[in-house]
DNA sequence: ATCGGCTCGCGCAA
DNA sequence: TGCGCGAAGCCGAT
């Protein structure tokens, strides 16, 4: 039985090699990682060693230090945990495809993990197209790999629900682990000291004007302690209170997600086994961690203009360009938002934590986005606002569901509700249903504790 | 505190 | 063709 997460990137055969090259960008992770794995045993049945290879780009799109600096934690773990296999990993500067075509060229076979969005795709099937040897992808990303859960966009959570539900017991087994056979040991390779942290990222064109946070740690290591304690001390209840934003009853997964740092898989084996929290508790969880993030790679993958507001449904863009001119009663510039200047101080608040702690509570991201529509001259500038604050200052931005998570705010598998001004028919929020359904005035001393503590 | 109405498109049953 | 239903909506009536 052919794999269903492995596919043949070119129409190429293995060559004569030094080695078997698996590509890492996307899956950030040694561990949990079925690219890695079937990079090692394609490595042993061609009697080759294996080199895992990670391109570093000073300038991917809208990454700064914020975002350089959690990834680098991880790569140390990555490097530590490859070392301790005894598989060789190189870390270069350079466009990642451009890395992985040159270290390619020594190799027999190159192996590359998967990414969705529009620039993740293209540096494969460039990378595929040039490269002398056969390329494989492997989905280390997804659990049910998208084109297996649904061959076209999917409008909703409910049409999308029992189609990734009835496949997903197929991808959850962790990975075989395999032991290389032939050491790379003799292999001369050029990589950076990761322990250097000012020759990684003291590149001139990298951007630094978002500082690192101290909320997260990256890396796989973190990642998992941080689950570890979410299911001892938050599953249970989890169901109840996830949506109550003065108190801390989530996972944090998403960063360690994003970066390819933990093994959704992993996670859902956890939770599913944990014995913690109600059968409610445990599938509340899993509708977020699979149903609703594996949705979002279902839009970025089937949707070309994701990161758009034409791409949004049509009848979310007809209702709200009817709206265009509706009276707004306050209009904020971009500067007067990032400074958190607003009159809505549980808006300011959440404008806060997302600047300082690369995170902002789900509930309130909700809200937030909403009231960034509200206050915006058109809902195309909201759009913008919107995805721009996103991705500059949380750690999990520049992701699938970051994009779902935008395209919500302004009616993405979402339906239609009474019409409203400014809104349309898209669901609103307001600050007098925020306080009667949250307790905002928690979640207000929840980010100054968090500020002071900076 | 809880309930119904608001509104649209999808997928399924008929 | 009709019908039920949907990630966290709002508001006003009871």
């Amino acid at each position: 039985m052919n794999d269903p997460r492995i596919q043949q990137l070119n129409r190429k055969h293995c060559v004569e090699g030094q080695y078997v090259l698996y590509w890492m960008q996307q899956s950030q992770r040694a561990e949990d990682n079925p690219a890695l794995e079937y990079a090692i045993r394609t490595a042993n049945k061609l009697g080759l060693p294996v080199v895992v290879a990670f391109g570093l780009t000073p300038d991917y799109p809208d990454a700064n230090l914020r975002h350089y600096t959690f990834m680098l934690q991880g790569l140390r773990d990555v490097s530590r945990k490859l070392a301790r296999r005894r598989i060789r990993f190189v870390v270069q500067h350079g466009n990642p495809p451009e890395v992985a075509l040159k270290l390619g060229h020594n190799a027999a076979e190159i192996i590359c993990d998967r990414g969705y969005l529009r620039h993740q795709r293209r540096w494969r099937s460039d990378m595929a197209g040039e490269a002398k040897c056969l390329v494989e992808q492997v989905e280390c990303d997804a659990i049910v790999p998208v084109e297996v859960a649904s061959n076209k966009r999917e409008s909703s959570a409910r049409t999308f629900r029992p189609k990734v539900f009835r496949l997903q017991h197929l991808f959850l087994d962790r990975p075989p682990t395999a032991k290389p056979k032939v050491s790379a040991s003799g292999l001369s390779l050029n990589c950076l000291n990761l322990k250097d942290e000012d020759s990684v990222l003291g590149v001139p064109i990298l951007d630094v004007s978002v500082k690192p946070v101290s909320f997260f740690k990256g890396g796989t290591h973190a990642a998992k302690a941080r689950l570890s304690r979410f299911i001892r001390s938050r599953l249970r209840g989890y169901s109840e209170n996830r949506n109550q934003p003065g108190l801390d009853y989530l996972s944090h997964m998403s960063p360690y997600l994003h970066f390819g740092q933990i093994s959704p898989a992993y996670i859902v084996r956890k939770i599913r086994d944990s014995g913690k929290g109600t059968q409610k508790d445990r599938d509340s969880y899993l509708d977020e961690l699979i149903v609703r993030r594996e949705l979002a790679i279902n839009f970025v993958h089937y949707a070309d203009n994701y990161d758009r507001f034409d791409g949004l449904p049509e009848w979310a863009q007809s209702t709200l360009q009817q709206h265009r001119r509706d009276k707004r009663k306050k209009i904020y510039t971009l500067k007067e938002l990032e400074d958190a200047r607003t009159h809505d101080p549980y808006w300011n608040a959440a404008m806060n934590e997302m600047k300082s702690a690369g995170y902002m509570h789900n509930y309130m991201r909700m809200y937030w986005g909403k009231q960034i529509l509200a206050w915006s001259l058109t809902p195309e500038i909201a759009f913008k606002t919107v995805l721009e604050l996103n991705n500059k200052y949380f750690i999990d931005g520049r992701d699938p569901s970051s994009y779902a998570n935008v395209g919500w705010i302004f009616g993405l598998h979402d339906r239609p509700w009474p019409k409203r001004e400014i809104f349309g028919s898209v669901r609103s929020m307001t600050i007098g249903g925020l306080k009667r359904k949250a307790n905002p005035d928690a979640y207000v001393k929840k980010v100054e504790r968090l500020l002071r503590s900076q």
